[in-house]
DNA sequence: TAAAACCTTGCCCTTAGGACAAGGTCAAGC
DNA sequence: GCTTGACCTTGTCCTAAGGGCAAGGTTTTA
């Protein structure tokens, strides 16, 4: 009997994620035995295989299920994919420049730590921070 | 009288927020009006600016916290401020391997989306997604 | 004096589950 | 047949850092 707990540790998943997916709608509610456990079919494996791949490609669980949604209505849901893809590439050069800008500024305000350590300054916490002049966040 | 709001526009931040530093313990609960009213001194100014800064550095409010705890027990944080941001560099430089990773992914991923397009292919959902083998998370 | 703008607390919402509780159920061994 | 351990069920609270809204009280301005 495929339950809950089996097909999670054949697709690499936690339990408790499997009940999210279905909770969410990405993967249909499995039939029930009569005490109410969750029992799989083979065919819901490559399902969750999906999931797995795109959410390793930073697709929301939300994005997810609309591109299952659009493949359940029997529509290709290429389109979408690429959108998609092609926003979270822009998404994620933009956040590794934003990182890259905040690594500078981090960079500059731990250089200016050993240079106050030997003056044994203080300014309203610890100048290091203060001199951090112009930090963008994540 | 120097309420939340003012307060909040003068650093640039949310009454929101500043009542949640508050909350968190980050900022000194202000004295208040006969009516509740939250009345700052110009003391809190620059200690907001302070959390400001820091959270621009990517330091959570719980460090941001343990920062300002140990300079009212009159301790000088530097150390602390070294250590935390050594290990923000650090994680940093972490996060951004792993989003060029991903990003190398997500682009091969995203070039097979023209090829398959042309043949009109699809396997479980999209060919795009599934092709993507080994992708790692933020 | 009346209305606009501000303040108070409290609650629900966001992501993607993890941890835990209380209780029911299945599989194995005796 | 029965026990025991491993598994399942639902439900609740928790994470970070607030945003948004509601109901109601206050201050300020016209």
């Amino acid at each position: 009997m495929l339950t809950v707990g089996r097909i999670a540790a054949r697709t690499g998943l936690s339990p408790k994620a499997v009940r999210l997916y279905e909770a969410n709608g990405l993967i249909d509610p499995p039939e029930r035995t009569a005490a109410g456990y969750r029992t799989y079919t083979d065919e819901a494996i490559p399902v969750l295989g999906f999931i797995r791949q795109a959410q390793a490609l930073g697709l929301s669980l939300k994005e997810i299920k609309d591109i299952l949604d659009l493949q359940r209505r029997g529509e290709q849901p290429c389109g979408l994919v690429t959108d998609l893809l092609d926003q979270h590439l822009a998404d994620i050069d933009r956040r590794i420049a934003d990182l890259q800008a905040l690594r500078t500024t981090l960079q500059h305000a731990r250089a200016q730590a050993d240079q106050a350590a030997d003056r044994g300054e203080q300014a309203l916490v610890c100048r290091i921070i203060e001199s951090a002049t112009s930090g963008e966040g994540t």
